[in-house]
DNA sequence: ACAATAAATGCACTTCTGTTGCATGATTCC
DNA sequence: GGAATCATGCAACAGAAGTGCATTTATTGT
């Protein structure tokens, strides 16, 4: 991992003290975190701080938003090469329905679908819901 | 379109008004429909027993949610043949970023992926955003 | 270094959707 | 007709998302 201040400053985000927290625990999480996660990990932070520093970090493209289909959005680091920036990075996520996380499958890209004339797709989501490697006991 | 209640009574659905005007509503519809909605097409309808409407046709295979991403959930109707009941129905939903609707495509099924080894799937939800038929002008 | 400016943080509060409890009204069954 | 069951409506709550504003912290220019 390189060093998380000098990352930030690449991507134009402050370096503050919170922000590098809230870097560092996305970063060694393998699964994607809610707003809640990180606010319970950091007993002393405020919601609304927490809510723009993620806000910020998507404007930056550190991270991007997961819509896993259990309501609560959740976040995870941007991949090295992940070009969020630029257009959606369409791969796929996965929630365990045993161990209720999600994880990002970077290395799978959502399959191009054939749509009915006159439909223009711009983006896509593509959410698996089974069970997980780890519950799967493999 | 069959007659609707007694479409529903085969449903095992007891056919009271509320839940007919509804029913053709849905029909009536050729996107899917959040609560709030149906709420407004009705001026003296009670959001909970459209709540609990909405629930129990789903429980008996009327109506299939869909999660387009857009924070609040709709409704649709099942296709004739949609099996909702026995197991998902994977077809895709389709929402315009124009007009802010979303449709069942209910001939385009989801394509099957490869997983990495342990995880196995049980339930996926691919939504496309983009331009609809309609707002592209075609 | 110091003031002026800009950015980040924290608190309070609002909004919106989804949901449940409970009392009342309607229907079915015997 | 009366008991039981189901549907409805009102009120209230929960949780997440989002906004406004004041305060603190950092950065800039002179």
């Amino acid at each position: 991992m390189i060093q998380a201040d000098k990352f930030m400053e690449d991507k134009g985000v402050r370096p503050t003290a919170m922000r590098l927290l809230v870097f560092r625990f996305l970063a060694e999480s393998k699964t994607a975190k809610t707003l809640s996660d990180i606010e319970n990990a950091f007993a002393k932070a405020d919601r609304t701080t927490l809510y723009r520093t993620l806000k910020t970090f998507e404007d930056k493209a550190i991270v991007h938003q997961i819509d896993d289909g259990t309501g609560m959005t959740k976040y995870a680091l941007c991949e090295e090469g992940c070009n969020c920036a630029i257009e959606q990075d369409l791969h796929l996520h996965f929630h365990c329905n045993n161990c209720k996380e999600t994880v990002c499958l970077t290395a799978h890209k959502i399959p191009h679908i054939n749509l009915p004339d006159g439909y223009v797709a711009e983006d896509a989501n593509l959410v698996l819901k089974g069970i997980c490697d780890k519950c799967s006991g493999q």
